[in-house]
DNA sequence: TACTGGCCTAGGTA
DNA sequence: ATACCTAGGCCAG
């Protein structure tokens, strides 16, 4: 099935680390979204797929974010203007809030390589296998299957320390203590307090769950890409000391997050998020 | 309130 | 090869 995705760039969508099970394979990215597998291309404007309605692809890509006018909210200085054009088409998707929720709490810390590792062993051993295209796919396990499962095989799957937040966060899911569409339907300062509530989860886990799931635009996560571009362009928001705190070490507290947190979300306004997203992504890429 | 060290492990690098 | 370093942070003290 075809549909039409401008201005779309499905390989930048993929690409910048908001999601991590997508895999290409030629021409074809496959992905199981809904426990469901599917292969997507896009050719200039088309966009084809397979396996899947139309309306789960354009709820999934985002297809309906304006992207004209988030640009036009966002361009407020030659950084991010540059980062605009050169990934014009990068698009922050709607994820799972669940997948999502453990995706990020099995981040910290970790190589985006080692992520990927981690989240395909984990479905592997604890998602339902489906055949499709000639290959073996993985739904991202239940938070039932999680929760119950031992520390032991969880840190199997390379978690480390992380497995108990996973175990824990899964439990709460699990027991219908934490509802995450509930929260999804907070407003942003409320769902991230809420967020951060459970194991595993603080204010940058926290805001990376707001953004690429439950559509929180203007949540502006802070990783250790985003500092060094808060220092390298735009240090002369912040007071010198801050500056020289921050360019000595190469750790940050919580204060100093919430700081550049703050800052992100009053420069750049209500899609903060998308300017957070083409910034990081153009400077990993330009490192 | 703000800061510091410790933490599991696996890719990546010298 | 083999050691060493760092990786999209969180939490307890």
């Amino acid at each position: 099935m075809n549909i039409e995705a401008c201005p779309f760039n499905l390989d930048f969508t993929l690409c910048c680390g908001q999601v991590f099970r997508w895999e290409k394979r030629g021409e074809w990215w496959y992905g199981v979204v809904d426990s469901r597998p599917l292969r997507v291309r896009q050719t200039n404007n088309i966009l084809e797929f397979h396996n899947v309605g139309e309306a789960l692809v354009r709820r999934y890509f985002s297809l309906d974010h304006d992207l004209q006018r988030i640009s036009s909210e966002i361009g407020k200085d030659a950084h991010v203007r540059k980062a605009l054009e050169e990934f014009w088409g990068l698009r922050i998707i709607r994820q799972e809030p669940w997948e999502c929720l453990i995706s990020f709490v099995c981040a910290t810390y970790k190589s985006v390589a080692a992520i990927r590792n981690m989240l395909q062993k984990l479905s592997a051993r604890f998602g339902e296998k489906t055949r499709y295209d000639g290959r073996d796919f993985y739904s991202f396990p239940s938070p039932k299957k999680l929760a119950s499962a031992t520390l032991k095989d969880l840190e199997s799957c390379g978690l480390g320390y992380r497995a108990k937040y996973v175990k824990k966060t899964s439990e709460r899911v699990n027991s219908g203590e934490c509802e995450l569409e509930v929260i999804r339907k907070m407003p942003y300062e409320q769902a991230k307090n809420v967020l951060q509530n459970l194991p595993g989860v603080g204010s940058k886990v926290a805001d990376c769950i707001l953004l690429f799931s439950m559509d929180k635009l203007e949540a502006y996560p802070v990783d250790v890409w985003v500092r060094r571009i808060t220092m390298k362009y735009y240090s002369e928001h912040f007071p010198a000391a801050f500056v020289r705190k921050l360019s000595s070490k190469n750790s940050f507290s919580n204060s100093d997050y919430e700081k550049m947190n703050a800052f992100g979300r009053r420069y750049f306004g209500e899609y903060a998020g998308y300017a957070q997203e083409y910034l990081y992504h153009y400077e990993r890429l330009n490192h």
